[in-house]
DNA sequence: CCTATTTTCTTGTAATATGAGATTATTGAC
DNA sequence: GTCAATAATCTCATATTACAAGAAAATAGG
C-alpha cells in the first residue's frame, strides 16, 4: 500500500517506487494505469527521470532503472559512514571464522544489507546487498527491533504480529516483546537456522546518536562450525564490533561538528 | 557546468546532482548557497528526498546519499538486460584468461562500468563499478566513440579535443577521427598501457537497436600474458562476445514486442 | 518510402509551489 | 534537569507553473 503522493514532487518520486522486485519493467501505458497520471504528465515525468539517468528505455522495451543508479551506488559506498566504519570489522570477522559478515541498515520499516564479506565457499545468501530482508525472521531483525524505543516498538509489533507469529517469535504481542527483552538484556541476538537451515546468525545493534539503533552487525556461520562454547565467543566479538562501529560513527559526527 | 533546472521537478533532481565524488556530504546551508533555493523550499525538497530514502542525515552531519540507492542498485542488477545478457560472457572470458572482464555502459557523455568479473589476483581497477571513466583514454571509450554516428561524433570530438590530445589520440580533430576510423574498420579497439601501465585493454561495442552503440565489452589483461599472436585471438573473442550480447539484447526486445 | 505508434508541443486554466517571517523542535552546554 | 542557540517546519498571500486535451512531431517497423 503506497502512501498517496500529494504534490508533483512526490508524484515524481512515486514513479520510481513502482519499480520493485515484482515488476522491474513498465510501459508508459502500464504506468498511466498504475499511477493514474495523464499521458503528457507521465511523459514529462519520464523525460525528467530519463534525463537524470534514473530510468532508461529501449525501443520496444518498457522503462527500467538506469545507470545513474549504478553511479549513485558507487558514490554511496564512498560516503556512507556505516559502510566505511564497518568494513574493517567485516574483514576481521570474516578472516577469523569461515562465515559471512554483514552490515545491515534499518531503513523505513525494512532492513537492508548494505555491505558484506564472505569467507565461506557457499556464501549464497538469499538476501544479498540491497534486497530488503524480513524483520521478524533471523537475528538481524531482532537485534535492531529489540532496541527500538517502546513507543515505536509496541505499535510496530502490533501491526506486524502475524509475521512474528509465523516466525515463531510468540503468539501474542506480549510474548514477542518478552523474547525481545532478553535480546535487549544480552545486547545481541542469536538465531539457529531461522533464515537458512543449518546456519546460525549472530547480530548486534549499531547506534548512531543514542536512543534508536540504525543498523546491525551480523555474522552467519554454519551450525557445525559452532560448538557450544564458541557461541559465546562469537557473540561477544559481534557485540564488540557493533559497539566499536557505533563509536566510530559518533567520532565522525564529532569531527564534523567541530570543524 | 550543470544545466539550469527550469521547473520544480528538475530542481528536485538537481539536489541529487550536487552529490559527486568531490563532495559527498552537504549541509542545508551549503545546499542553499550552491543551489540558490530559499530555506523552506530546500527543506521541502530535502524532506521528500529523505522520505524516499535517497538522502539521509544524521545529527551534526550533513546530508549524504541514503539506502534507497542500495536497494535500487539491487533492482537494477536484476533488471538491466545488458548486465543479465553480459554476465555469462564476463564469466567465460574471465575463466579463459587471467584478466578482468568488464561491461561498460555509454551514459550521457560518460562511460560507466556496470559489471565486472576478475580472475586476476591484482584486480585493483581505478575504475570500479559505478565510477565514470574518461572517454578518451583506453580501449573502452574508443570502442564506443568510434561507432557513434558522424553527426554526434564530430561535435563530440571537437568539444573534447584537448582530452584526446592529452591522451595522445591525435593533435587535430581529423587525426583523432582517423584513429577512430581504424577502430571502426576492425570492429574493436586495443590499448597498450593507456589506463594502467603494463595492462592491455581490448574492447568491442555492444549495440542495441542498430546505429548507435550503448555499451562496450572489454577485457584487461597483463601485457606479459599476451604474446603477439594471442592479441588477435583475444580481440576476436571480445568482438564475438560483444556481438552475441548485442544479439541477446535484440532478442529480448523482440520477446517483449511480441508478447 | 510510407504507415502506425510513440513521444513531445501547444494552450488556457486551475492548482500549487514559493518565499518572508514567525513558530516550533532539536540539540548541546551547563 | 533547564536554558540558549541552532535547526527545521509552518502560515499565508501571491505569482508561478503544472496540468489535461488535443495536435504535432519524431520515431520505429514494414
Amino acid at each position: 500500500m503506497r502512501k498517496k503522493a500529494v504534490n508533483s514532487l512526490e508524484r515524481l518520486q512515486a514513479v520510481l517506487e513502482v519499480f520493485t522486485e515484482d515488476r522491474l519493467e513498465w510501459t508508459p501505458e502500464e504506468l498511466m494505469e498504475e499511477l493514474g497520471y495523464s499521458r503528457p504528465t507521465l511523459y514529462r515525468y519520464l523525460k525528467i527521470l530519463k534525463d537524470s539517468g534514473f530510468l532508461t528505455s529501449m525501443p520496444n522495451t518498457g522503462f527500467t532503472l538506469g545507470p545513474r543508479v549504478v553511479e549513485m551506488d558507487y558514490l554511496l559506498r564512498k560516503s556512507d559512514n556505516l559502510i566505511l566504519s564497518g568494513a574493517p570489522y567485516l574483514q576481521k570477522l570474516a578472516g577469523r571464522y569461515e562465515c559471512t559478515a554483514l552490515l545491515v541498515r534499518w531503513y523505513g520499516e525494512k532492513i537492508l544489507c548494505v555491505d558484506s564479506i564472505s569467507s565461506s565457499r557457499e556464501a549464497i545468501s538469499s538476501y544479498p546487498r540491497g534486497r530488503p530482508m524480513p524483520l521478524s525472521r533471523g537475528a538481524i531483525g531482532r537485534s535492531i527491533v529489540a532496541f527500538l524505543p517502546r513507543r515505536n516498538l509496541v505499535p510496530l509489533i502490533k501491526r506486524t504480529l502475524d509475521e512474528w507469529q509465523a516466525a515463531g517469535a510468540g503468539d501474542t504481542v506480549e510474548a514477542v516483546l518478552d523474547g525481545l527483552k532478553s535480546v535487549r538484556k544480552k545486547g545481541y541476538a542469536v538465531a539457529y537456522g531461522e533464515v537458512t537451515p543449518g546456519v546460525v546468525g549472530f547480530a548486534a545493534p549499531i547506534f548512531d546518536a543514542g536512543q534508536s539503533p540504525i543498523a546491525s552487525f551480523s555474522v552467519s556461520i554454519a551450525q557445525d562450525h559452532v560448538p557450544g562454547p564458541v557461541v559465546e565467543v562469537i557473540a561477544r566479538e559481534v557485540l564488540l564490533a557493533a559497539g566499536e562501529i557505533s563509536a566510530a560513527l559518533a567520532s565522525h559526527r564529532h569531527r564534523i561538528s567541530s570543524q
